[in-house]
DNA sequence: GCTTGACCTCAAGTGAACTTCAAGTGGCAG
DNA sequence: CTGCCACTTGAAGTTCACTTGAGGTCAAGC
């Protein structure tokens, strides 16, 4: 097929066109070409697009998803960068279940208010514990963002 | 005590004052008085701020969490809300753990690019799956945002 | 009495990730 | 050839959650 146009790519995908344009310009995917404006792109921006969809489920920045991609086009993902994410992955995902177990209690609770529940205390308790004030200036941007849209 | 002054509760709380008057701003605290200039706030400010962390770790926009006080200034949280907060969470839970594993296999996978690796590209299926495009206009910022900082 | 420093207000700026808009272009049907 | 319409562009706008900056006030210390 040498090449679908934009709408095409949006379609698979489910993006709509701007995103693709955006994510063109941010150097994340590249097209092919172009046909009269139109730009074409080879089908394995496909795979790209579910890599880049990945990184930011998984709280990767466009920008060091855009800095996974080799010269070559193709995802040199550092190894030792995907560990460390892994694990910040399963720090993020113990808070969330001792949340959802928080929330899951507070939802049944009897007591009257939630401020009476001593579970509710404990889950209030961990999420304040220890906020490294560690952002001097506009955002750091180190963490998860927009996960599960 | 009665009342401490924003640098107090600002040291405590392990937040800016700038955030403090951001939150009172937005209705999400409310100070008890002032000495001169200085907003005075009551102690119970402390787990009203944890409780807007929580919410906020646990996906709420900051809107979210103002509907959530009552007027009598104490926690009234919807219980069905609350429920429907935790199955969200437990999905993105879920996928998070998927995320991981992949992250974790993909660090240590021998096979020489990652696109070659029948793990990784499964991961690809599961973060690229069924994106509903429940997106018209203007963000729709229901989802996770900025889990641990 | 003057300086200092911590607070005050209000407006504007930031950053990520897009979306929206106005104006222009290209290919194809009629 | 003309119209149409889906596409193109670059610039500007949007949202959220804050932060920063300018200019002002006030209580305390020297």
């Amino acid at each position: 097929m040498l090449g679908m146009d934009i709408a095409e790519v949006a379609r698979r995908a489910g993006l709509p066109a701007s995103t693709l344009r955006f994510y063109e310009e941010k150097g994340l995917i590249a097209s092919i070409g172009r046909r009269g404006l139109r730009r074409l792109f080879d089908s394995d921006v496909l795979p790209r697009l579910a890599l880049i969809a990945l990184g930011q489920r998984a709280g990767f920045s466009l920008e060091e998803i855009a800095g996974m991609f080799g010269a070559d086009g193709r995802p040199a993902i550092d190894r030792v960068q995907l560990a460390a994410k892994a694990d910040e992955l399963d720090r993020t995902i113990r808070k969330l279940a001792a949340m959802r177990d928080g929330l899951r209690h507070a939802a049944v609770c009897p007591a009257p208010s939630h401020m009476e529940c001593p579970t509710f205390r404990k889950m209030l308790r961990i999420a304040g514990a220890h906020r490294p004030q560690t952002a001097p200036a506009g955002r750091k941007q180190s963490g998860l963002k927009r996960i599960g849209r």
